[in-house]
DNA sequence: GCCAACGTTGGC
DNA sequence: GCCAACGTTGGC
């Protein structure tokens, strides 16, 4: 049982279209770390923070959990899609994905908020820099972060 | 729209 | 295998 946090753009796949959707598959991912961490790492049962980026105010929306085994990506081999990756293979496609399924919505926590707790200074997603659209959330940050959204 | 930071590409 | 150039991410 590992903890993950997962950014999505909500004018593509928000909390509430997961909410109406039940499940969606987490495409579009095209870094390999975090396809590692989809491929290797996620355990079907394994819980996210779903984080809203790429908006006025980014933040920790609600909660997911791992649902499928990893499989292809189909936007890869879709010309059609911004996501299209004409160098990936059918017959070995670069890209693998989860299903994610809604657990619920929570109270809306900002990054900023996130960014005033000493106690979650190492926490992967604040790393300077930070780029990977797919983090680990370590069992501290995870009980913290679950304490600062039940307040 | 800007820009810092990062990952990938490709020439050598 | 190095590294410069480029494209992308993502907060502000």
């Amino acid at each position: 049982m590992q903890y993950w946090l997962m950014k999505s753009e909500p004018d593509e796949v928000s909390i509430d279209d997961l909410q109406r959707l039940g499940s969606v598959p987490w495409f579009g991912v095209r870094n390999y770390q975090a396809r590692n961490f989809m491929r290797d790492a996620m355990n079907v049962g394994d819980l996210a923070f779903f984080y809203h980026s790429g908006c006025a105010e980014p933040g920790i929306a609600g909660l997911c959990e791992v649902c499928s085994a990893p499989y292809p990506d189909a936007t890869q081999f879709d010309p059609a899609s911004p996501y299209h990756d004409p160098k990936s293979a059918a017959d070995n496609p670069r890209w693998l994905l989860r299903d994610v399924r809604f657990v619920r919505q929570t109270r809306y926590l900002p990054l900023s908020e996130l960014r005033a707790h000493a106690e979650l200074a190492n926490m992967r997603l604040l790393a300077r820099g930070n780029r990977l659209s797919i983090t680990p959330v370590t069992v501290d940050e995870w009980a913290f972060i679950n304490r600062l959204l039940a307040e």
